[in-house]
RNA sequence: GCGCUCGUAGCUCAACGGAUAGAGCACUUGACUACGGAUCAAGAGGUUGCAGGUUCGAAUCCUGCCGAGCGCGCCA
């Protein structure tokens, strides 16, 4: 029985109950079924007579005894206790548990995807990073999170689409362009401009494609390596992106924006609704009407639309192209967007609790021999995704990077994230794969194929590492609907470093194989697709983190 | 000054308002005739920054304080 078969029992027993007349409530639309820390609570628990007493008006332990009265009575469930405050403790039937085996098995690759965001659109926009510069630490982190939480999204049945909205028309892509021909001229480095290796290398390979630049008049001069150097700096971002194993459904032009009229658009709709003002030359947005702390300017006197003006119209792009769900992932330093982007949401006259949802995740420090490497995007010191992979890997850097909760600053320790040994957790769970995936080869050599679930006896699998095992597949399914809800890619790392302890536990003390001459045993049968079950669950969920899970290592 | 985010074991980090706050590393002590020992077992390690409040129950929610990071332009 899994976890989800067990919340539609205990739902039904308190509907029972409340048919019975000994219970007062409406009937709870989710129960919550957990695994309990301590084995002495049984296979699984539940708060639900915890939920219930307050509405029933009656002491939870009063409430726990009656449903555990009626859910005793279901087939499948060997003990119910009632415990602490009003917890129910269940006890699965023996047998009831191993069966997770074959579902699983069976389910292969489908085996935690659900339907729990089906009908959502989701535009998840991450990265984003300008084409002045390579991916630095900071996105990278996000290029991890983001991927993985796409995978995770629509694993739970959501529709996503990936974007990249990159800024090809600012005064960024000015100081760029100036810094570049100041490279190649030979000058120094404009004020506020970038500095660095790359900027000198991409002004040497514009140089070589167009060795006329520089005696071109200087304002077209800039315009070339601007163009050239915009082309150049993005193919890099994506080719860096795409070895890191992401890649995105939409690369998103601020430019093509300009070009194709959306800001007027933008200004026009907001005017519409009734929260533009003209003041001192420029157009506003009455954003303070929503929570901002300021107003802010869409048009400058100049006449020059602002930045945030085309975040409002690419806002407006997304909601015309169909999504009902806009995901942006940002920086800790770009958290003070948060209240005017709401405010824009709220303006069209959506609902920014809805519609919107920024996730703003803190920072990454890179650590190396106990030292901090400190970056400097000024001074060109700047530690950049290709840094990182090429220091510890594709898997050791993606994992690292989303195995932390985005609500805290990382210490990334480049020693450890490159060792191959049991303290690099990534390492600890791939070589759990790798080592299944051996004893599937071994049991294959010895003729020992799964062959039909059918004829497998799963009650055998009745030891207390086995059972600690079977109830951690069970919760793969409820792990990744949590992860997608409350958008955690890191709780699906967590739950894979939690498995392969547990099977790591369950197979230093049960034998599978037989050994020497010994024959195979109808529990060799049941251990074997035990074991693959496990293998499945690690490689589903190494999956959603965009991490490969090896054959062999 | 105002605002946002964060303070959990020596370190790196978990914990959708639930039971005795958990893992890994490091440390101590064990298991090698090993289905991959890249493993496992045991031990030690905590006033969840501080003080109140909310309730059956708070690391989690609310208020105040302390500390850290970041942000507060007709820049992007």
């Amino acid at each position: 029985m899994t976890p989800a078969e067990l919340a539609v029992a205990i739902t039904e027993a308190v509907r029972d109950t409340i048919a019975a007349g000994d219970l007062t409530v409406p009937v709870p639309t989710e129960v919550q079924v957990e695994r309990p820390k301590s084995r002495d609570h049984g296979d699984y628990a539940t708060n639900v007579a915890l939920r219930l007493a307050r509405p029933a008006s009656r002491p939870p332990r009063e409430v726990a005894e009656l449903v555990a009265a009626t859910l005793r009575e279901h087939d499948g469930v060997a003990k119910v206790e009632v415990a602490g405050p009003g917890f129910l403790n269940i006890t699965l039937a023996e047998g009831a548990l191993g069966e997770l085996a074959r579902t699983i098995v069976t389910a292969g690759a489908a085996y935690g995807r659900s339907e729990s965001l089906a009908g959502q659109r989701v535009n998840l926009e991450f990265v984003s990073s300008n084409p002045t510069g390579p991916i630095h630490i900071g996105s990278a982190r996000w290029a991890a999170v983001g991927d993985a939480l796409a995978r995770i999204l629509q694993a739970a049945g959501a529709e996503v689409t990936r974007e990249y909205y990159f800024n090809d028309a600012g005064t960024q892509i000015d100081r760029f362009a100036e810094s570049l021909y100041a490279a190649a001229a030979g000058g120094p480095v404009p004020e506020d401009g970038y500095a660095g290796q790359y900027i000198a290398d991409i002004a040497a390979t514009v140089m070589a494609r167009r060795p006329e630049v520089l005696a071109e008049p200087r304002e077209r001069g800039v315009e070339i390596f601007r163009r050239e150097g915009v082309e150049l700096m993005f193919a890099e971002i994506r080719r860096s992106l795409a070895d890191f194993g992401v890649r995105f459904d939409v690369y998103f032009s601020e430019r093509d924006l300009h070009a194709r009229g959306e800001l007027d658009l933008a200004v026009r709709r907001l005017r519409a609704q009734g929260h533009v003002y003209d003041a001192d030359g420029a157009v506003w947005l009455r954003t303070t009407d929503f929570g901002d702390d300021k107003d802010r300017v869409l048009v400058r006197s100049n006449g020059t639309p602002t930045y945030f003006c085309a975040d409002a119209a690419y806002y407006l792009d997304k909601r015309e192209r169909g999504f009902d769900r806009v995901v942006i992932m940002l920086g800790a330093d770009h958290h003070g967007y948060v209240g005017r982007y709401r405010a824009i949401v709220a303006c069209y006259g959506d609902d920014p609790d809805t519609n919107l949802e920024i996730l703003i995740g803190q920072l990454v420090n890179l650590v190396r021999g106990g030292q901090q490497v400190k970056m400097s995007k000024r001074a060109g010191t700047i530690v950049t995704l290709e840094d990182l992979v090429e220091a510890v890997g594709n898997d050791a850097g993606r994992y690292a990077l989303a195995r932390s909760s985005v609500d805290t600053t990382i210490d990334l320790d480049l020693d450890l994230w490159s060792r191959r040994t049991a303290d690099n957790p990534v390492f600890y769970v791939q070589y759990a794969h790798a080592r299944l995936a051996s004893l599937q080869r071994h049991a294959a050599d010895l003729g020992l194929a799964l062959g039909d679930p059918s004829t497998v006896d799963f009650a055998l699998l009745a030891h207390e590492r086995e059972g600690d095992l079977l109830r951690a597949l069970g919760e793969h399914p409820r792990v990744v609907a949590t992860a997608a809800e409350l958008r955690a890619p890191h709780r699906i790392a967590r739950y894979l470093e939690e498995l392969a302890g547990r099977y790591h536990r369950f197979y230093d003390v049960c034998r599978v194989l037989p050994q020497g001459d010994e024959p195979a045993t109808p529990l060799t049968a049941a251990r074997l697709w035990l074991c693959e079950a496990t293998r499945v669950v690690l490689a589903n969920g190494l999956d959603l983190l965009g991490v490969s899970a090896p054959e062999r290592m």
